[in-house]
DNA sequence: AGCACA
């Protein structure tokens, strides 16, 4: 297993940007002079729930490890466990936010949030740990949401974590917060608003991109909270999610530069549970290669820990993965 | 944005 790994590449080049997301904000990276309030992080990361879906050993002396510890005290926001979604339509469904991060990797819960400006909605989504919410942070942000109107959405860190409203069984995985001003009592569920005349805005500054203003303004009104019962159209939410592939045992990976080697790649790969073999092709010049696993899951796992990464070859930023369109020929 | 090999 680590016979394939000498070929003495620099480890630190492996390491995905924690958080430096092409879209990312800049303001959202303080000097490390500000301080912030203690981190808000309250009971520790249910390490169960983390373990259920965490393998490792071998994977994870993966190199977040080592940038995280590197980082921890320098930047606060490695403490961040939230993400920040915006370029939601505003017929979203709470349900449908949820169903669009249930199955990733550490997910907690998450928050639909009505802003009352506008019809704008955003959304949090918390996870147990400030990695696994980065590696969905790559994973997702940018991808299109609504095919037809071509929506995409547009992940960032959250200023500050999501608290958890109240119970933790599995039934509080979404909440719901309105801070619409008064608006028809029926505008949530009947609003098949298309026509964006802006003529239902009070008024006022009217950014594309609302922040997360302090993060608890939440939580209000409890019987607000939707009904998980109607939790169960997965289905439609993934098929809106138009850019993405389902699961495959085989990765597809983009954005590598002109020089990068199977070698290379085999090294950055081979660092996660089932992997099996990596095969490159030039596409126009610019070099693609498919990465067969030995299951979805674990698939999963290397893209989610590889997203956005680089490597000692890259010149065009982290290299892309996605699932493949169909798997990998087997001999 | 780029998805092959049988």
């Amino acid at each position: 297993m680590e016979a394939n790994n000498g070929m003495g590449m620099g480890a630190q080049t492996l390491a995905p940007p924690p958080h430096h997301h092409p879209h990312q904000n800049p303001m959202l990276l303080p000097p490390p002079s500000i301080t912030y309030p203690p981190p808000p992080q309250p009971p520790p990361p249910p390490p169960h729930a983390i373990e259920q879906h965490q393998p490792y050993d071998p994977s994870y002396n993966n190199l977040y490890h080592y940038h995280q510890q590197e980082q921890i005290d320098e930047f606060p926001n490695q403490n961040i466990n939230t993400l920040f979604v915006s370029g939601l339509p505003d017929d979203i469904k709470p349900r449908e936010i949820h169903n669009l991060f249930r199955r990733r990797h550490g997910f907690d819960f998450c928050q639909l949030k009505y802003t009352g400006r506008g019809n704008q909605v955003v959304a949090f989504a918390t996870f147990f740990s400030h990695q696994a919410a980065i590696a969905t942070l790559n994973t997702l942000n940018g991808t299109t949401f609504d095919p037809k109107t071509g929506a995409s959405l547009h992940i960032e860190l959250a200023r500050s974590n999501s608290r958890p409203k109240r119970l933790r069984d599995g039934t509080g995985a979404y909440y719901v917060i309105d801070k619409r001003t008064k608006v028809s009592d029926d505008a949530h569920e009947t609003s098949s608003n298309d026509g964006d005349d802006g003529s239902d805005e009070p008024s006022g500054t009217n950014k594309p991109e609302s922040h997360n203003e302090g993060g608890f303004d939440a939580v209000e009104s409890a019987d607000k909270t939707v009904d998980p019962s109607n939790a169960g159209d997965k289905d439609s939410t993934e098929k809106a999610l138009g850019g993405v592939l389902p699961p495959c045992s085989t990765l597809f990976i983009a954005n590598l530069g002109p020089n990068c080697t199977e070698e290379e790649l085999k090294g950055a790969l081979s660092r996660y549970p089932g992997f099996h073999v990596v095969k490159m092709r030039a596409n126009r010049g610019m070099p693609v290669a498919f990465a067969d696993f030995e299951d979805a899951d674990q698939a999963t796992e290397a893209l989610q820990g590889l997203q956005g990464s680089e490597l000692p070859s890259s010149d065009r930023g982290g290299m892309h993965l996605e699932y493949a369109r169909s798997k990998m020929r087997k001999t």
